[in-house]
DNA sequence: GTGTTCATGTAAACTGTTACATGATTCC
DNA sequence: GGAATCATGTAACAGTTTACATGAACAC
């Protein structure tokens, strides 16, 4: 039940269209979720029938359409809800990790390989969450400034910093797959080299 | 689709019954993989469908029955095409670090409440993981015993350290998540004294 | 006029969770 | 005899992915 939620965390900053929501989960600015536009559409459809967003069509050009969604006061209290109630933890799941257990199964070139793209991934979404906690600091992220604008100025600090602290999280399981991933470079050239 | 892979790798071991498998994935020396004995079941069934296992009724005292998957020589070379595919890299997707994100609209208390319940989480993980490379390493582990037996002795030691990093890299993400959350227990400790 | 972006959907397939259900065996 | 464990299932539901689909607006 996620996907509600985020949905709810981004219309809390600004009123959206379901595309403009699919953009924000998309941007290479990204985000800890995202979802496809397949299933933002009808969510927020969902969402609307459970009072906790309103929608206004409006229309763009001659004859275009689109529909933007606003949070309710009672999507407001759920999104606090679910932010002051615990998430149940669940155990992992790590198909990469399954693999990795039996890599002597494998073709060293093989391993190898998954290694480097597991490295080069979560490269990529390093410096994408490196840059993005920069551009929040900074104050420089559109959406955090709408955020802003209708907060009272003592809050400020504790919206950024509650955001820069998510995705450092984000960055700091980053930078274990990668520290990992390395570990595995070697353990391969090691055992190849029987 | 790597439920099919998870099972495919214990029965590469050793034939096992549904339960069997069921109480591997759910044992408290557990695994990076895990499943209900719901969805175990039917697999179980598709992978025979398929020709990946084959079974067997075998009975227990006097009604008692129940069916012993064997992997079949198509479910061996499935398993190790599959270790030598790359696996597709999916973005992250953690509720944890989302919630985390909004942390300025709950309680101190409640968010204090879900960091120490999320250090409680991977402490108890990271031990288990921790216990589980020390019983590989000292090849206590029974179905690694049963897996060395009917490997030639140059594999063991491959076998053996492919495990261990892979439980390494469960341990590296636990902590990263332990560190990860303390760090918001200071930091929510910091803004609510402001 | 053509390609890209904006904009929104349905439907099928697949994966995983939860609820409901049954019965035998084993240990005390 | 009763509780715990062994053993196996069906069904409904929830969440996600992929395929198929359509059309307007805009920039070149």
């Amino acid at each position: 039940m996620s996907l509600r939620h985020a949905l709810l965390a981004l219309l809390s900053a600004q009123p959206m269209t379901g595309y403009d929501v699919y953009r924000y989960f998309d941007s290479s600015l990204s985000y800890v979720w995202h979802a496809p536009h397949t299933q933002i559409y009808p969510e927020l459809r969902r969402l609307e029938d459970s009072g906790l967003v309103r929608s206004e069509e409006i229309s763009r050009g001659e004859r275009g359409r689109k529909r933007r969604y606003h949070i309710s006061a009672a999507g407001l209290d759920e999104f606090r809800r679910w932010v002051n109630e615990p998430l149940p933890l669940q155990r992992e799941r790590d198909a990469h990790k399954l693999k990795a257990a039996y890599f002597e199964w494998a073709e060293p070139a093989a391993a190898r390989r998954q290694l480097q793209a597991h490295i080069a991934h979560y490269e990529l979404w390093a410096q994408q969450w490196e840059d993005l906690v920069d551009a929040l600091t900074a104050r420089e992220v559109p959406l955090l400034q709408r955020r802003l604008e209708h907060a009272p100025a003592e809050q400020h600090e504790a919206i950024i910093r509650y955001k820069v602290f998510a995705y450092e999280g984000m960055i700091r399981r980053a930078k274990a797959e990668i520290d990992w991933a390395r570990i595995g470079l070697d353990l391969v050239a090691e055992l190849e080299g029987q």
